[in-house]
DNA sequence: CGCAAGATTGACATAGGTCAACGTGTGTGG
DNA sequence: CCACACACGTTGACCTATGTCAATCTTGCG
């Protein structure tokens, strides 16, 4: 497991830091800012490294500040299932608890804000704040967890790969919002695997339905991972999901 | 949707609801509860109501007190799929959000205790402990729905069955101990759909591995509902699990 | 250039779904 | 007190979506 302390990135004030307004922090006034500011350590995590075992002792708690991670729990047979995918300013570790649950992978680069556990939670215990909005953090978390049994325990593989891509965009739309009229496109932070992991099937099961929505013109591909979606409603159809479903409203 | 105000119930003072210790009023004071003992009514819904639909107006926030209660999520075209399952002490609905996200519904008869939602919110910002409590119970809820998402993205039916066996002896244990060496026994609280909807299976899959379990004698009838395990770790075996799981530990 | 790592595709196997018939048991009304 | 209806459960025959195993393609990189 390699890591580093960014030396860069140790500088950042909390102030300028690119997730203030939706991490843990979101709500933290000056001083209490000024405290975690204090606390507060980089680490960085290269593509495909694990950050941290499930099992294993974990002395710290985080927010994602850049780059992707997945959290996911395997079987002693190897079958494994992607539990939670972790985008800048979600929550890493659990106040309270000793040790990891689930693997935690660096699917890009990532860069973690790290808080050692037991100052974060004696500031938690100061800071209604934190907590706060750390229970309104889990409680989303919550509701993403649902839908995604609903995924797994209902949708068919089309749908399931359909659903998948939908919710990527919808989380890009709220980054760099595109033409409204025109074809989103976007780059799979995933291989098919990690896909199939998320989405409870193989690998191939995953290639075959992207060939398949291919074909039919639903997407298009440049290269393997660059996607073009022509037209949305067309995409939303596939997902099985009530027609609305919010996207981009 | 029938209820009524349960008018023995309604004199139930806290420091003897039978969920005191367990709840989101867990960690309150003597004021603190004298408060909530002046917000809080009583609601009972009959076996197989449903308390709210999805979508709907949601104007309080409860915590169960007796009975059992599912929340689930169903698609357009009748799909459906159970995404919690809420025992005595488990709190419904959500501070700060005005819709239910999900059908619940009655199991059993079922006892709430109510508050409406804008008391309680601000009794919420008020008391630090409420928050604390609600956000220990909802992380625990989240590991469960992760749980569960392995369970319906990576289990064969057999291990799906074996593990919801395995998950209500493991709660059914934390209240009336039985007999280390002894058999195990209880009284399934669903039906096969019920179960079906939970594990993501058709109830004719339910139905036949069950029928297998009993075959091969991991499992004992006694009429429909009534379950006896005569060899634990024989179960255990069957979900897949890791083999200690911290049942019974 | 040539190999890995990722991705695609094919042939085939099978777990679980679907449709349909048949049990079982319990509460209700004649 | 019977019977019969209805809800729940079981079982069978068959079908299909997805998994499995294996060969081949693509592409970026040392």
């Amino acid at each position: 497991m390699s890591f580093q302390t960014a030396a860069a990135a140790a500088s950042i004030k909390c102030g300028d830091c690119p997730i203030r307004h939706r991490a843990v922090c979101s709500r933290c006034e000056t001083d209490e800012l000024r405290e975690l500011d204090g606390l507060k350590y980089y680490r960085t995590i290269e593509a495909g490294q694990t950050i941290v075992w499930s099992g294993d002792e974990m002395d710290f708690v985080a927010s994602l500040v850049s780059g992707i991670a997945t959290l996911s729990q395997t079987m002693e047979d190897g079958r494994t299932q992607m539990v939670g995918l972790l985008l800048p300013s979600d929550f890493v570790g659990r106040p309270g608890r000793a040790e990891a649950a689930y693997d935690v992978t660096a699917t890009t680069d990532v860069t973690l804000c790290c808080f050692r556990k037991k100052p974060f939670e004696a500031l938690m215990m100061r800071t209604p704040h934190i907590g706060q909005r750390l229970l309104e953090m889990t409680l989303d978390e919550l509701d993403a967890a649902r839908e995604w049994m609903l995924l797994l325990g209902r949708k068919t593989a089309r749908e399931k790969i359909a659903t998948l891509l939908a919710i990527i965009i919808r989380r890009d739309a709220s980054l760099h919002l595109q033409a409204d009229g025109g074809a989103l496109e976007f780059d799979l932070p995933l291989t098919r695997e990690a896909m199939a992991d998320y989405l409870g099937l193989t690998l191939e099961t995953v290639s075959r339905q992207i060939s398949a929505l291919k074909r039919e013109g639903v997407i298009e591909l440049r290269g393997k991972r660059h996607i073009v979606i022509p037209d949305l409603d067309r995409l939303i159809e596939e997902t099985g999901d009530d027609s609305d479903g919010g996207v981009l409203t």
